[in-house]
DNA sequence: CTGAAAGCGCTTACAG
DNA sequence: CTGAAAGCGCTTACAG
């Protein structure tokens, strides 16, 4: 037996053939007759042996492996990540095992010299980022990385400049939808909470779709009702606070996320405004908890299987050297209770 | 500048010191000069170089990398992971970058065989093991990858026969407290619905605790208040719908997760049964998720960054080959509206 | 279809 | 404190 590990050579020497042939055979090469493989292949079996990942990585440098990064809000404490993309990391995690991928997660700041920490060290083949972060900031960062040829894709806006890398769902479309059934269903004073601003590219292109929603209407957007907040329930409590405060009337909310919504819903509640008698809300992913409140929230789903997906699938193009082009994630709206209206 | 990429030999080369100065520069190694380890990593910023890592992990024989496992309930569907274990994910990754080690991420079949998978192919040091899982079923490899002297931790029941391996709160005391809490404020017929079997000891553990809680207030645990689940919303529901459905009176539930707690929550008030008046219901693991119901969820609280540490922690002594032992993780009561009384 | 050989880029005894 | 050398366990031209 001797102490040290089970290598291919092992392997080799019990089957009677080169270790090469073994390597080959434990890959499936069409290279090697298919009985000297099944032969390899029950040996490994049997001595219980695995292919040495870093062995294999430095000498094909490839690690197999791809990295997904978070981007943290350095202001939320540590406990929360948006539930969102925890639900697109499910989805990734198993694609990437069928595709016979590791992922490696990691929690980064935007300013955090990822760049090169993942794909220069070998560490990983490709890494995605996941996070509504400040673009401003890291736009620079994308570019060198685009520049550089490292493969990386990103949840969020479908920009140009980034075409194949940044995969997202029909931002403006969704924003539009959504406000269309408050507008639907009687609303004429729907307020707008979430971010509007470059910093957060896909909640400016829903704001821009409710705006046009509105426009369609013969409504103009109405600047009282609009209030910015980053994507945190308690941000989100605050900011529907301050525009109760404000003394604006309104009797509806688009919130820009179900995050804001949750929040939304919890001020509302405390100030006993009724939903959707007083006040109609539909939010934005479909997280699970969407179901939770009462009356259950109405929102725009995002398709997160899809979602994950182009993702994967697009980083494993620019892997191979392919060209990719961004897609279109689906969006839906999923009608509950928050809204009142036909669905009472 | 040649075509290759940056080694530690370019690094050398550019530092006039040799490439093993290098590699002990980098590491911080106590063994170089301080000027010359200075001189060395400004070139290694300015030459944008990074250690390879598989080249790293093959000649120390060590990846720096821990795999943490995620069980899948083969039953449930594959979109939603237990919020319970996703919080942990956060915690533990962060830890885990703190130390300098990577976090591999799957999700896995109780019988997919891990056991080699992971630490026999380098892939990672250590494997963290998450997931409410029929323990019978892997006992047998818990045991082996023991007696191989594989470095894991597993978050479960704290049973001796995994001392050190086994990270767990102190479920019977969790189970006491809920339901001393339900008596207190007045209950008497207290329903318990989760799972009570070998299956999932913790549940059945918070299950002693609950017969405990009653036998110190004199009161029989009542067969009939028994509704065995296991650990997801729908099924939940449909216990909740059972207990009702057999006519069995009871003034009060302990749900042996929140997850459970937010099916039993639906049911009864699809059936219109008031929370509390009617009904008082306590949950365990105080989910994020759990302040979203009115009235908000009274339940007990792990402390999951404690969880967190403990079974990074642990598994790092291991993979240093130092002794371990299992802590308790604490726990709280966390009140809130659903279960009336003094708080109202 | 198979084998002998080279070499991926490090870390770590060993020697000084 | 530093350097020359070995070697971790594979994959992959190259030759047959």
């Amino acid at each position: 037996m001797g102490s040290g590990k089970t290598t291919s050579f092992d392997i080799a020497k019990r089957a009677g053939v080169s270790q090469a042939t073994v390597s080959r055979a434990l890959r499936n090469s069409p290279l090697v007759n298919p009985e000297t493989r099944e032969k390899v292949q029950r040996i490994a079996r049997e001595m219980n042996y695995r292919v040495d990942r870093s062995a294999a990585g430095l000498r094909s440098q490839r690690s197999n492996t791809i990295a997904l990064l978070f981007f943290e809000d350095p202001t939320s404490d540590d406990s929360q990540i948006n539930p969102f993309f925890l639900t697109l990391l499910g989805h990734i995690t198993r694609y990437a095992t069928r595709q016979s991928y590791d992922v490696l997660v990691s929690f980064q700041q935007l300013s955090d010299d990822w760049l090169n920490e993942y794909v220069v060290s070998n560490r990983a083949d490709g890494i995605i980022l996941l996070g509504y972060g400040d673009y401003g900031r890291i736009s620079d960062k994308l570019q060198r990385l685009r520049e550089e040829g490292l493969p990386f894709t990103i949840w969020g806006a479908t920009v140009p400049e980034l075409e194949g890398h940044a995969i997202g769902c029909d931002n403006p479309r969704g924003g539009e939808l959504a406000t269309r059934h408050l507008l639907g269903i009687g609303r004429r004073r729907v307020a707008y909470i979430g971010s509007a601003s470059d910093d957060a590219p896909e909640f400016k292109l829903r704001y821009q779709g409710y705006c046009r929603a509105l426009e369609k209407a013969a409504i103009e957007p109405d600047p009282q009702l609009l209030m910015q907040t980053d994507n945190l329930e308690l941000s989100a409590y605050d900011a529907t606070q301050k525009l109760l405060d404000s003394g604006v009337e309104f009797d509806a909310i688009f919130a820009a996320s179900d995050l804001i919504a949750f929040g939304v819903i919890k001020c509302l509640k405390k100030n006993n405004i009724a939903i959707p008698d007083q006040v109609s809300l539909v939010g934005f992913d479909d997280l699970p908890a969407a179901t939770y409140f009462s009356p259950a929230l109405t929102t725009v789903r995002q398709d997160t299987r899809l979602a994950a997906h182009a993702l994967m699938g697009n980083l494993l193009k620019m892997i191979e050297g392919e060209d990719v082009t961004s897609p279109r994630i689906p969006i839906s709206m999923v009608v509950r209770g928050s809204c009142g209206g036909r669905q009472g």
